[in-house]
DNA sequence: GATTTAGACATTTTT
DNA sequence: TGTCTAAATC
């Protein structure tokens, strides 16, 4: 045996346990910090290493592309060379390869395309409008939603019953035509991706003994994420073979509301009796009041596997929580503390400010844009999504697919060269007519001769354009995708825009091509992949890359506490730690959805190491309402001796304006002041409202909390 | 075809 | 309150 001490030494009993398991089923239910990931590559490695297995037959799955990348570099570096033949990438990456090659047998056209979110949104839209179906009852969103839903179940029109009423009824002659519409512009969702690679395997015995052959070890990372269908496809791989190694966490379970079933796990253990399971309870993480803090609100949920962290690290420092006036004041507060956090020499990068809405971020950007600190938000647009972007796409999937309508339809009159609604619309009713095309509808107007001289021309003009483009196919990609960008026009479109975005714009369309560039370079022709253009088309629609660019900067991190999954922070704030918003109030009354929630709480407080503030508002300005929301249920969660509550010192010259606002001083009382009531005892005065006798002022007190005093007859005192 | 204006609406998000 | 979309108007 090779001497594998370096894929075993750095691990705990437990992760070793799971590492060098024989080769059988296992469920690994690791915590927050446990070294989750880890362990799945040192199995990998061991695998490799000492029982045998090829790279050939590993099958290593993951949901983000981030993940899986950050995997396939984990495992290079442990076993010191790249992973060649393994199969390491998400279900979505996994399951378009496999239909690449088998396209036949999935009965898909061999240059199908991938429609990402938007374009689904779009095709969904115009079927609305096709079918003249009121979009205020079935709003495009939710028929989108329905649509994905059924397939993550993995369930087909046919599948399904009308239900007998009207509004189901409609549903589902929309997901009905919604399919052929797929299928007559050769294209394919996300969630199709899915269900087709179930439905190839469950279709062709063949085909999926060769790969039930050929994997012979299936590990799949983040197991609580995966919705239906992705089990499906997993259980067709492994059931009855003894090879299938996952790793989750039942509470860090967020995505129900996206399809995914942390039941699975349970699941799991039914329909593979024999598997072993293995806890990681060791957080490496966080420090000891961070860890408790974590785990006294998760016990709260009623529905759990069990599980308890612990650490050998201390207790650190308490858990700090601040009651701001207001939204603004939070945000003063956080970015206080990030300053100084910074003042004493840590970087910025090293502190997160988490929310649970994406809203919430702008006052945190304008204090940091404010304070001269670089701060980096996470979960903006895409670069593949931008609009610029997409439009090129769509001519370069014209190319590829003269019938992709969806391509077809954001490429025609962008940039506009006089094909306006009307002559759209003539051929949308073609096309509807006949069946066929946009495409094919254009060549049959044109042909037909029943169309005004102007619009024919316009029209014309596009489909020579298209053609060719289609006649430099020799070329190479970024070659093709910088003369399609040429012969489009929009350049010169983006040039002439005076809406400051222009310049924008076209720099992006170069960076496509430079994207196209060092895609070709690196693309080596694989025997399942048809050609260049639509191995990058299919990256476009997976990959969508990053949201900013900078990331290399040392800046401060936010983003929301969903995508704050899987990272870690030496100090982390989570803001806005009140009812309604968190947790939301569109989950507040199903208790299912509120044991989501408290996960997501949990979450976020396991990203933080050493450091933890958590804050909320006693006044919040929401949708343009003043509202006065309550402190989040989930504070009562954590035991109160693992928190130190920071006292609000009011800044002395805070404006205090508004109309009827009293002057602090007419009040009799400043803020940040400490005072006395006969009866409450000691606090802080937070705000003051009114004026004369009926002048009220917002006393922190010490024992009772905070609350409302008209001054006239609270008898306060200061002290 | 561009610009303005009114109205709706406001979790979480990857693929 | 702020953003986004669609209709209305130039």
């Amino acid at each position: 045996m090779d001497d594998v001490s370096h894929i075993l030494d750095d691990l705990n009993e437990a992760q070793r346990e799971a590492v060098t398991a024989p080769v059988s089923d296992l469920l690994v239910l690791a915590g927050a910090g446990s070294g989750k990931t880890r362990v799945l590559v040192h199995r990998i490695a061991w695998l490799l290493a000492v029982e045998g297995a090829s790279p050939w037959s590993i099958l290593a799955v993951t949901f983000t592309n981030k993940a899986a990348r950050e995997m396939r570099g984990r495992i290079e570096q442990l076993i010191g060379q790249p992973p060649g033949g393994m199969w390491v990438g998400t279900f979505h990456g996994l399951a378009h390869r496999l239909l690449r090659a088998h396209w036949r047998e999935a009965g898909l056209p061999q240059g199908f395309q991938i429609l990402d979110a938007d374009d689904q949104f779009r095709l969904v839209k115009r079927l609305l409008k096709q079918l003249e179906i009121d979009d205020a009852r079935w709003p495009p969103r939710q028929v989108m939603g329905f649509i994905n839903a059924r397939k993550e179940e993995g369930l087909r029109p046919q599948h399904l019953d009308d239900g007998g009423d009207f509004y189901q009824r409609t549903l589902l002659r929309l997901y009905t035509e919604y399919e052929q519409a797929c299928k007559r512009g050769g294209v394919i969702d996300f969630a199709e991706l899915l269900l087709r690679a179930q439905e190839l395997w469950r279709n062709h015995p063949d085909l999926l003994a060769h790969y039930r052959e050929r994997f012979a070890h299936v590990l799949v990372d983040e197991f609580q994420d995966t919705n239906a269908i992705q089990f499906a496809w997993l259980r067709l791989l492994t059931q009855g073979r003894g090879n299938f190694f996952v790793v989750g966490d039942d509470d860090q379970s967020i995505y129900g509301w996206r399809g995914a079933r942390v039941e699975h796990i349970r699941e799991f253990q039914q329909l593979y009796p024999d598997a072993r399971l293995i806890r990681l309870e060791q957080n490496y993480r966080s420090s000891g009041n961070i860890l408790n803090a974590a785990n006294a609100l998760i016990e709260k949920n009623a529905s759990r596997l069990g599980k308890r962290l612990w650490t050998a690290d201390g207790d650190g420092e308490p858990i700090r929580l601040y009651a701001a006036f207001n939204e603004i004041d939070e945000a003063r507060f956080v970015i206080e503390r990030v300053q100084q956090f910074i003042d004493e020499g840590h970087r910025r990068d090293e502190a997160a400010i988490l929310y649970r809405s994406n809203a919430q971020s702008r006052l945190f950007e304008e204090a940091l844009r404010q304070a001269g600190i670089p701060y980096r938000v996470y979960g903006g647009q895409r670069f593949f999504e931008r609009a610029e972007i997409k439009d090129v796409i769509g001519y370069l999937r014209l190319i590829v697919n003269r019938d992709d309508d969806v391509g077809f339809e954001r490429a025609v009159n962008q940039p506009p060269r006089g094909i306006g609604p009307r002559t759209l619309d003539a051929l949308r009713a073609h096309a509807r007519d006949f069946g066929c095309s946009l495409w094919r509808a254009a060549r049959e107007l044109i042909d037909g001769g029943r169309m005004a001289s102007r619009a024919r021309n316009a029209l014309l003009g596009f489909l020579e354009l298209i053609d060719a483009c289609d006649e430099d196919g020799d070329a190479r990609l970024d070659e093709r995708v910088e003369s399609v960008i040429e012969a489009s026009g929009l350049v010169a479109y983006f040039k002439k825009s005076r809406d400051g975005r222009g310049e924008d714009r076209i720099e992006n369309l170069s960076e496509l091509v430079e994207a196209a560039r060092g895609f070709a370079a690196t693309y080596e022709a694989e025997s399942d992949e048809p050609d260049v253009l639509t191995a990058f088309l299919g990256l476009a629609a997976l990959e969508a890359g990053d949201t900013q660019g900078a990331e290399h900067e040392d800046c401060v991190q936010l983003m929301t506490l969903h995508s704050a999954k899987g990272l870690e922070f030496p100090l982390v704030f989570i803001a806005g730690v009140e009812e309604d918003l968190f947790p939301h109030r569109m989950s507040a009354e199903d208790p299912e959805r509120l044991e989501e929630e408290r996960r997501l709480c949990y979450v976020g407080i396991t990203r933080a190491m050493r450091q933890l503030y958590l804050s909320y508002a006693e006044t919040r300005r929401l949708h343009g309402q003043e509202t006065t929301p309550t402190p989040s249920r989930f504070l009562r969660d954590i035991p109160p001796e693992l928190i130190e509550e920071v006292r609000a010192v009011a800044p002395v010259s805070r404006p205090w304006s508004g109309a009827g606002g009293a002057g602090l001083a007419e009040v009799g009382f400043q803020l940040g002041q400490r005072v006395s009531h006969p009866r409450f005892g000691e606090g802080v005065v937070l705000n003051a409202e009114g004026q004369g006798r009926s002048a009220r002022v917002q006393v922190n007190f010490e024992t009772s909390g905070s609350k409302w005093l008209v001054v006239a007859f609270a008898n306060l005192a200061p002290c």
